[in-house]
RNA sequence: GCGGGUGUAGCUUAGUGGUAAAGCUCCAGCCUUCCAAGCUGGCUAUGAGGGUUCGAUUCCCUUCACCCGCUCCA
C-alpha cells in the first residue's frame, strides 16, 4: 500500500506555486538552514546547516559518493567504471591557481568582450577616437607590437588614415560611451563590458609572518589535477578511470542571491574523468546519461529538471562542450537555475599545470605504449545547490492537514526516517517506545518525542518530512501492535511491535523506488 | 555593482515622539486514548551605530541584512 504514496501527491504537488519565502521560513523554524551569524545581524553569501539540514546536506552527499566512488556505474563495457576518492586541501601552492587561471589579471579592472570572450586589462587598451566625432571608436593594445590599431583602421575606419584619429585610455572614457567602441578583436562595436576588478578568489595569508598570500579554493576540481599523477602512482588505476572529490568550495561572489543558490562558501560534488582523445565523446555522453539518471533518484519532479546542452556562446575558455542539469526553482519558474555542468574540459588543466610545475603529466598506456595527455570530462555538482533543489521539490501544499503542508522527501533524503511517538505520556506507553527506540537507533535515523499531544508532534514530523510516524496506544500493552501512519497519506495501519525494523526496512525500500 | 522595497519575540502581524500589544510556536506542569484541542505558568523583540530631542522603536544620517528588477554568475 506504500507504494504508490509518492505518486499519490505528484497532483497537488505541481498545482501549487511554492513561495521562497516560506521555504526560507521553515528552513530556520525547523532547524534545516539559518543565516550565517544571524545573532550579528548576518552576512551576505553565507549559511549555516542546522540539525536538519546537516542531515539533509549529509545523506545528499553519501548519495552521491554511493553513486560515484562506493559503487560506480556499469560502463559501456560491462564492467563497473573505476572512479577513486580524494579529499584535497582547501589552501594550496598559489601557483595552482595561476595555472588554472583563476588568478593572473584578476585582481586589476578588466574588460570582457561578450563577442569574442576575451578578456583585457583595462588599463592595458587604448581607444582611438575619430577627430570628426564620427564613429566607431575602435581599440587596441597600448602595447601594439603588432600594429593592431592600424589594421583595425583599415578595417573599420572608412578610409581615414591614423592621424585622423585622437587617443585616449580605455580607463578614461565613460562607460556610456562603450557602446562605440569595437573591442581589439571584435565584429561590432559595444561588445566590451564596464571595467570591473574580478577577485573571484577570497585570499589569505599563510606563515608566521603573514607573507605569502594564499588563496581558498575556488572549485574542488583543481585539487584533483594537482593529485592526478600521485593518484596515478599509487591506486593502481588505468586510463580510463575518475577522482572525485566533495567539498567547500568559495566564490567571492559580486552579489549573492537567492538563499543558498548562490552563496560565497558552497559545497561542490567532483568529478574528473581521465581518458584517451578519441573516446572523449564516448564518455561524453556516457557521463550525461549517468548524471540524468542520479538526479532523478532524489525524489525532485521529472518536470522541474531540465538537461540542456549549452550552445557555444555560452561555453567557457576551457571548455570543448557543455552539458547542463537545470531545475526550476520558485525563483527561477518559469525558468531554471544550474545544478550541474558537466563540461568536457579537453587537457586544459593538466597541460596547464604540466606547464606551470614542470611535471609530466603524459600517461603511458601499458599496452599500446602510447604517450598521451588524457583528456578531461567533469560532471560538477552543486551540493548545496542539490539541497535547495531538494528542499523545493518536498514543500507540498495541502490544506486538509494541521500543519498546511509536508516535506514530501524522498526517504534517502529525509533527515528522519521514523518518529516514535507515545500517545500519552503514561500507562506505561513511554517505556515501550523507549524500548522500540533502542531497538531501531542503530539502524534508522529515529526520533523518540514524547511531549505534547499527539497531533502536534504529527504535525511536526510532517514538517521536517518524516516518512513514517509509529504510535504506541493502551493496545499496544495489550495485542503488541502499534500503528505506522505514513506521511503523504496520513492514513494508519497497525503492525506488530516485533515486525517494526523489519516493516521500516522494506518500506522505506519500496517508497524509494517510488 | 546599479535602481526600488522591507527590517518590531522563533513565526505572523499590531502600535506609538513618553511603561511596546496579540495570536501561534517554544519551555515547565496539569489534563488528554490519534492529527497544531483545553487549563495554569514562563522565556523572548523594535537589525546595528550615530544624530536631533528632556525623552527616539517612531524623525534624520550611516551601516548591515533580506526581498524584487537589472547586471553578473557555478
Amino acid at each position: 500500500m506504500s507504494g504508490n504514496l509518492n505518486s499519490q501527491t505528484t497532483q497537488e504537488h505541481t498545482s501549487h506555486k511554492v513561495d521562497m519565502k516560506d521555504i526560507v521560513s521553515l528552513c530556520k523554524r525547523r532547524g534545516f538552514i539559518f543565516q550565517a551569524s544571524d545573532i550579528y545581524g548576518g552576512i551576505n553569501g553565507f549559511w549555516d546547516y542546522g540539525p536538519l539540514g546537516v542531515e539533509l546536506k549529509n545523506n545528499l552527499r553519501d548519495w552521491w559518493w554511493e553513486s560515484m566512488v562506493k559503487c560506480p556505474p556499469i560502463g559501456p563495457d560491462g564492467e563497473p567504471v573505476q572512479i577513486v576518492g580524494l579529499d584535497s586541501a582547501i589552501i594550496q601552492n598559489p601557483r595552482v591557481w595561476e595555472a588554472s587561471g583563476h588568478v593572473g589579471g584578476f585582481t586589476d579592472p578588466m574588460v570582457d568582450c561578450k563577442e569574442t570572450k576575451l578578456r583585457y586589462r583595462a588599463d592595458h587598451l587604448v581607444i582611438f577616437i575619430p577627430k570628426d566625432s564620427s564613429e566607431p571608436w575602435l581599440a587596441a593594445p597600448k602595447d601594439d607590437e603588432e600594429n593592431i590599431a592600424e589594421k583595425r583602421i583599415k578595417k573599420f575606419g572608412k578610409g581615414k588614415s591614423l592621424s585622423a584619429y585622437e587617443t585616449k585610455d580605455l580607463t578614461a572614457i565613460a562607460v556610456q560611451d562603450f557602446d562605440k567602441i569595437i573591442g581589439p578583436d571584435a565584429s561590432k562595436p559595444g561588445t566590451l563590458t564596464e571595467p570591473r576588478a574580478f577577485n573571484l578568489l577570497f585570499e589569505s595569508k599563510t606563515g608566521a609572518t603573514q607573507d605569502t598570500t594564499v588563496y581558498l579554493r575556488g572549485e574542488t576540481a583543481q585539487g584533483i589535477f594537482v593529485n592526478y599523477k600521485n593518484t596515478l602512482d599509487s591506486a593502481r588505476v588505468r586510463v580510463p578511470f575518475g577522482i572525485a572529490q566533495i567539498g567547500k568550495a568559495f566564490r567571492n561572489e559580486v552579489n549573492p542571491r537567492n538563499f543558498i543558490f548562490r552563496s560565497r562558501e558552497f559545497e561542490q560534488m567532483e568529478m574528473e574523468w581521465f581518458c584517451h582523445p578519441s573516446e572523449a565523446d564516448k564518455w561524453f555522453d556516457f557521463w550525461i546519461e549517468q548524471r540524468k539518471k542520479w538526479w532523478l533518484s532524489i525524489g525532485v519532479n521529472p518536470d522541474d529538471i531540465i538537461f540542456r546542452r549549452h550552445g557555444d556562446d555560452e561555453l567557457v575558455f576551457y571548455s570543448k562542450k557543455t552539458f547542463d542539469v537545470e531545475y526550476r526553482f520558485p525563483f527561477t519558474d518559469p525558468g531554471f537555475g544550474e545544478l550541474e555542468g558537466i563540461a568536457y574540459r579537453t587537457d586544459y588543466d593538466l597541460n596547464q599545470h604540466q606547464e606551470y610545475s614542470g611535471v609530466k603529466m603524459e600517461y603511458i598506456d601499458p599496452i599500446t605504449n602510447e604517450r598521451y595527455v588524457p583528456h578531461v570530462i567533469e560532471p560538477a555538482a552543486g551540493l548545496t545547490r542539490g539541497v535547495l533543489a531538494v528542499l523545493c521539490a518536498a514543500y507540498t501544499v495541502d490544506p486538509n492537514r494541521p500543519s498546511g503542508m509536508f516535506m514530501n522527501f524522498h526517504p534517502r533524503m529525509a533527515p528522519i526516517k521514523a518518529a516514535i511517538l507515545p500517545l500519552t505520556a503514561k500507562d506505561g506507553q513511554p517505556e515501550i517506545a523507549r524500548d522500540l527506540y533502542m531497538s531501531l537507533r542503530n539502524d534508522f535515523m529515529i526520533e523518540l518525542d514524547i511531549k505534547q499531544n499527539i497531533g502536534k508532534r504529527y504535525a511536526r514530523q510532517d514538517e521536517i518530512g518524516t516518512p513514517f510516524c509509529f504510535t504506541i496506544d493502551n493496545q499496544t500493552s495489550e495485542d503488541k501492535t502499534v500503528t505506522v501512519r505514513h506521511r503523504n497519506t496520513m492514513k494508519q495501519e497497525r503492525i506488530a511491535l516485533s515486525s517494526v525494523k523489519s516493516w521500516l526496512h522494506e518500506n522505506l525500500a519500496i517508497m524509494a523506488q517510488g
